[in-house]
RNA sequence: GCGGUGGUAGCUCAACCGGUGGAGCGCUUCCCUGUCACGGAAGAGGAUGCGGGUUCAAGUCCCGUCCACCGCGCCA
């Protein structure tokens, strides 16, 4: 018989249908079974009756068994309309149960709280979990909204490089990674340099993927391996078009969100942002006026915190525009203002007390670049590839970085950024996966 | 890397001023014909992260170490 979805099966009252999945929870009454049986669409209560052919197997049949089940659809009875649930109006009466694929009993609650250790290190099994199911659902309608917007805004999604050469950039902790002959190369921190040449073709731009940073931080909000959504855009006018482009992706994020997970928001009790038409915008210098606090190059992560609380009390948005960071706070590629001496043309956005964006307009014009390379200390000569796209004519252009694990903890609010990461890498953990046992069959040729 | 807090049953936690460890859930066995976190009865399960020290006596105090969480630093 062929297989129906547990999603459908209110369609299907009355009739004759076979399901399979896995065995959420068997209440045994003795003389009659009950189940709640799952697949990727939901859940169903199954019931063996008493006498039921299935009964003898029911019995053996424990949590995350996988089986298959034959039944009828039936209404249930006035009285025992289950509400506020999925399926509460039906359930299925099992006339054959078969166990596809028998399953050991978890070490960790269902439905507890968990510590982080725990939730990690089961994390092929917590993923089953009903709350972490809504968070990875949520993440993944983000990278679909992003996608989808940006196509909608006539952009060109691209596959940007993960090994990189030398790192002439300097900054972030790079993973250094020894095979090529006689250079050094590393896994890549950011598409950045990658993005902007290819604004020389494309114009309009996007690349999500993973990015690394060998940094020893232990903190709520950071991780060695992120995925980063980023775009890069020509022919703007100033860093505020691309503003314009992010406060778009995010209404379209907060929409989509709002029409497709609904359920995922309730699984987790979240709420969804306040995302304005048009987001709040400070100046750093402001905010810290705001904050009366001293004006240093960047906010510390308690004045984030403070200024997005105020956004939201003053300007009923969960999100903030910071801008006017400090010439000497951002990379060389950042413009600097002509208005604003000293300041440049960039931007974080801050959202629910955390940075998840950060973004500019970027220096195009070529002898400038050069000018702002040599004036950070770094040779021209190791960006030659690069600066190749600028010598030959780059329109004014800016874009963004996005962090896809913050958005999402934050989306959610959700304390730690690993709870909103499946396999989240730091200084202490990786996946042991028997890896180094496993024979590699690329290394046989 | 620094500071704070913590590490006790499979999970989540309790155990006062130092006196040979408990609960809930889960698990095992039995009972249960309408449950839906089913219910009821009984039971198993622990060298209290690791190493040293103080003491008649250490989960509890001291030192070291590992790990975790929170905060900070770091962070294109």
């Amino acid at each position: 018989m062929e297989r129906t979805l547990i999603g459908e099966l209110s369609a299907h009252v009355g009739e004759e249908v076979c399901i399979t999945g896995w065995v959420d929870v068997r209440r045994d009454q003795g003389k009659m079974v009950f189940f709640d049986f799952r697949d990727r669409s939901g859940k169903v209560q199954g019931v063996c009756l008493p006498g039921s052919e299935a009964l003898e197997t029911a019995k053996e049949t424990g949590k995350e068994y996988v089986v298959r089940v034959e039944g009828v659809v039936n209404k249930r009875p006035e009285k025992n309309i289950v509400a506020d649930r999925q399926n509460g109006d039906i359930e299925l009466e099992v006339k054959k149960l078969t166990i596809v694929s028998k399953a050991a009993t978890l070490p960790f609650d269902t439905d507890a709280e968990l510590n982080l250790d725990t939730l990690l290190d089961y994390r092929p099994l917590t993923i089953r979990r009903e709350r972490e199911r809504a968070i990875f659902t949520v993440q993944r309608e983000i990278v679909a909204a992003f996608r989808e917007y940006l196509d909608s805004q006539g952009f060109t999604e691209f596959q940007a490089p993960k090994l990189v050469g030398d790192d002439a950039e300097g900054g972030a902790g790079v993973f250094k990674v020894e095979y090529f002959k006689d250079r050094n190369a590393y896994l890549a921190t950011s598409p950045q340099l990658y993005k902007q040449m290819m604004v020389g073709a494309f114009e309009r731009v996007y690349a999500a993927g993973p990015q690394f940073r060998a940094e020893k931080h232990a903190t709520t909000r950071h991780l060695n391996e992120i995925s980063m959504l980023d775009f890069e855009m020509g022919f703007i006018k100033s860093h505020e078009d691309v503003m314009r482009m992010i406060e778009g992706v995010l209404q379209h994020t907060t929409k989509r969100l709002a029409e497709r997970a609904q359920d995922a928001f309730a699984a987790t009790g979240a709420t969804l942002p306040l995302t304005p038409e048009s987001f709040p915008v400070l100046k750093l210098r402001e905010a810290q006026k705001i904050l009366g606090a001293a004006e240093e190059p960047d906010l510390e992560p308690e004045q984030e915190r403070a200024i997005c609380e105020w956004a939201k009390r003053e300007k009923g948005s969960d999100f903030i525009f910071i801008t006017h960071y400090p010439v000497s706070k951002r990379p060389f590629y950042t413009m600097e203002d002509e208005n604003d001496p000293g300041f440049t043309k960039s931007f974080d956005l801050l959202f629910r007390g955390v940075e998840i964006v950060s973004g500019s307009q970027r220096v195009h014009e070529y002898d400038m670049l050069v000018e702002k390379i040599r004036a950070k200390g770094l040779d021209p000569e190791k960006f030659s590839f690069y600066l190749m796209a600028f010598k030959y004519g780059l329109p004014p252009h800016g874009g963004i970085g996005m962090g896809l694990e913050r958005l999402t903890q934050k989306y959610l609010g959700i304390d730690n950024v690993k709870e909103a990461t499946l396999f989240p890498r730091d200084m202490n953990r990786i996946d042991v996966l028997l890896s180094s046992s496993i024979p590699d069959e690329s290394d046989d040729a």
